[in-house]
DNA sequence: CTGTAATTTCAGAATATACTGAAAACTAAG
DNA sequence: CTTAGTTTTCAGTATATTCTGAAATTACAG
């Protein structure tokens, strides 16, 4: 971090970098991620080896890893070799890759083990409860994976509404109590 | 993994270890925690260290790891003096502490560090821009933080129905955009 | 209180992850 | 095809994390 990033630009990415590492990327990555979402411009590789003082090949392993994210967009320039990097504009869309990319690599995997784990037949007492608790994480899970995928669907412009609305969740599911209500208890 | 644990146990062990590592907390206490969740009955230190192949002492700093994310309960038997651990009954309950403590570690912090960083005054265009970037990112941590919040007050027998539902939110958000209709474009 | 079963701490070793510089591999203008 | 600008790769090094055994501490049955 040696360069012309203003303080309050510097802390930015400086924070960004810390969390990083409590995602699954590392401070580098978060920290170059950073720098691309608050900078207006488009940024070359040199650009962030400056602006971060880190070595060239660092940040191209960064960006490879941005791409695999899908979180960085490319820009060529007509007569320029250089290839130039931004983030999406809209946050929202940020965040949902964020969403669908973790999912990817926390949740789908965690469902194929438990689905195959879930066929065997149990050989003892001990299998049969560990299954029913398999049972219960993988029917979660998978509730938390369509969540997500509803998640996506929605764009900025709804979601604005949603973030109007207040509590959104809170209020919505309500309506969907009230709306259902056909049963009797209202479990509440 | 050294012991009498079955195949099937073993296997979906390692596959939380794995994903552990994944999630903020590493291979060893994933494992660990699987272990205690499979488990049906309280275990204690050494049946960990036992059944995972690893160290007295890494046993304990995983527990202590455990219980400051407070994933898991104590049991304190009359007359014994080791203690016992479990997990929470409930798959539900287990994934709504970890929201909420992802939340603590992962968005709080962030959100008082975009908030710190918004009451400067911008110095020059590109920090006025960073901090029209800053704000949006508030603004949406902020949201995810009150749906979280939302979500901690769901208790399982709520969920239950929701699951049933199918694909809940999507059709949530359909029945929050009729009842709240009045707009003219229903943004879809 | 005492003695001992049990847990915790911690310095150092083992392992895993991140970073660098130099060299190789691209790529496109000329 | 050549060549210079640029990106990628990768072996080695630096850093960070995890794990262990031994020693210190705690807690409780007797």
């Amino acid at each position: 971090m040696t360069e012309k990033l203003t303080p309050m630009i510097q802390s930015c990415i400086l924070h960004f970098g810390e969390m990083g590492s409590r995602w699954g990327i590392n401070r580098t990555v978060g920290q170059m991620y950073a720098l691309l979402v608050l900078s207006k411009e488009p940024l070359c590789a040199d650009d962030m080896t400056e602006a971060l003082g880190i070595s060239r090949s660092n940040v191209s392993m960064g960006l490879k890893e941005l791409m695999s994210w899908e979180l960085v967009k490319l820009q060529h320039r007509q007569g320029e070799r250089k290839e130039f990097y931004t983030a999406p504009g809209d946050v929202w869309d940020i965040a949902k890759t964020l969403i669908e990319q973790r999912r990817k690599r926390e949740m789908d995997p965690t469902l194929t083990t438990l689905r195959n784990l879930l066929i065997e037949t149990p050989a003892n007492a001990e299998e049969e409860y560990a299954q029913q608790r398999m049972r219960e994480m993988h029917e979660l899970i998978e509730m938390l994976t369509l969540w997500t995928q509803e998640i996506q669907r929605l764009d900025s412009a709804q979601l604005g509404k949603l973030l109007k609305l207040g509590n959104s969740i809170g209020k919505v599911l309500d309506m969907k109590d009230r709306l259902l209500g056909g049963k009797k208890d209202s479990a509440k």
